[in-house]
DNA sequence: CAGAGAATAT
DNA sequence: TATATTCTCT
């Protein structure tokens, strides 16, 4: 692959989005563990500006009686976040539901299409797309989804994975109601995902920046240049090679959504409009990516 | 044990 | 319904 460099380079920078493509796409995922411990850094942030980022109130527990628990649990008025982030924030809270927009959804497939379907489990997933706050489990019912809608188009025959184009047929024979796929079908699916008989063939080769999840640096953010390739071969391998054969394609390098962007949440009641910041219905509280439009 | 995937739960 | 959580198996 070495003497490929320049090569694979050009055809890496081809297949990138483009610069609009990637802007939008910026977004991170702050953990509400991390926005309550820092109390929401809050920067001039801004596109809306407006609406000072409410303290997400502190979990007010209630909802879920999954576990009838010992005794009473007390949320001592104390338990705030300075205390609380003293004290190991992450563990007590609950995550927001995370909301696939279609650029999240964009990021999960692109993910998988480069790693080909045998590599594409959710960690790895979860890596290759670097979103600051996604869980593996987040990832991991997307995906059983995904594969269910992938199952589903298989039987259809005939049929261009396309946003535009979706099939109608395939979804009237599955009894699917068209609004179900609609997240699905705003992102082509690569042919060979429909194809299960055929050996696929690519596989790592990515040569991924770990996103490091520190809350500490929110510097220079919004700028998403391509990351220059350095000029290391990567040697980043997802999963071992089953057999040592190797099969490059097009590198597959993301850039790392940046902390510091925006964090928009709706609430779950089907909430007309888009987000505003965290809004908070009895606990029940959504984080997403705002959406700007399709792609 | 970690983690994938399916089955449930909310 | 969409996403989360739990459970089972690898």
């Amino acid at each position: 692959m070495r003497e490929e460099d320049s090569n694979w380079f050009s055809k890496w920078e081809d297949k990138l989005p483009s610069p609009e493509d990637l802007i939008p796409l910026s977004q991170s995922l702050i953990t509400p563990d991390l926005a309550l411990a820092f109390n929401l850094p809050n920067p001039h942030n801004t596109l809306h500006g407006h609406r000072t980022p409410p303290p997400p109130p502190p979990p007010q527990s209630a909802a879920l009686s999954s576990q009838p628990n010992s005794s009473a649990e007390f949320d001592s008025p104390e338990l705030s976040a300075a205390a609380a982030a003293a004290d190991e924030p992450a563990r007590t809270l609950k995550r927001p539901r995370l909301v696939w927009t279609p650029q999240l959804h964009k990021r999960f497939v692109d993910a998988v299409a480069h790693l080909g379907i045998k590599n594409a489990v959710p960690k790895t997933i979860m890596q290759l797309m670097s979103v600051d706050g996604l869980t593996r489990e987040n990832v991991a019912s997307h995906l059983q989804k995904y594969r269910l809608y992938l199952k589903r188009m298989q039987g259809i025959p005939g049929h261009s994975g396309g946003g535009g184009g979706n099939s109608a047929a395939a979804m009237a024979v599955s009894g699917v109601d068209a609004a179900t796929d609609h997240l699905f079908a705003s992102s082509p699916v690569p042919a060979h995902f429909l194809h299960p008989g055929r050996a696929n063939s690519d596989h790592f080769n990515v040569p991924f920046v770990p996103v490091a999840t520190a809350a500490m640096h929110h510097h220079h953010h919004g700028q998403m240049a391509v990351v220059a390739p350095h000029h290391h071969r990567f040697r980043h391998f997802v999963g071992s090679p089953p057999n040592g054969q190797f099969d490059h394609h097009h590198p597959f390098i993301r850039q790392p959504l940046l902390q510091g962007q925006r964090i928009a949440a709706q609430v779950h009641s089907s909430n007309g409009g888009y987000a505003e910041d965290f809004e908070s219905t009895n606990g029940r509280q959504v984080l997403t990516l705002f959406p700007t439009g399709d792609d």
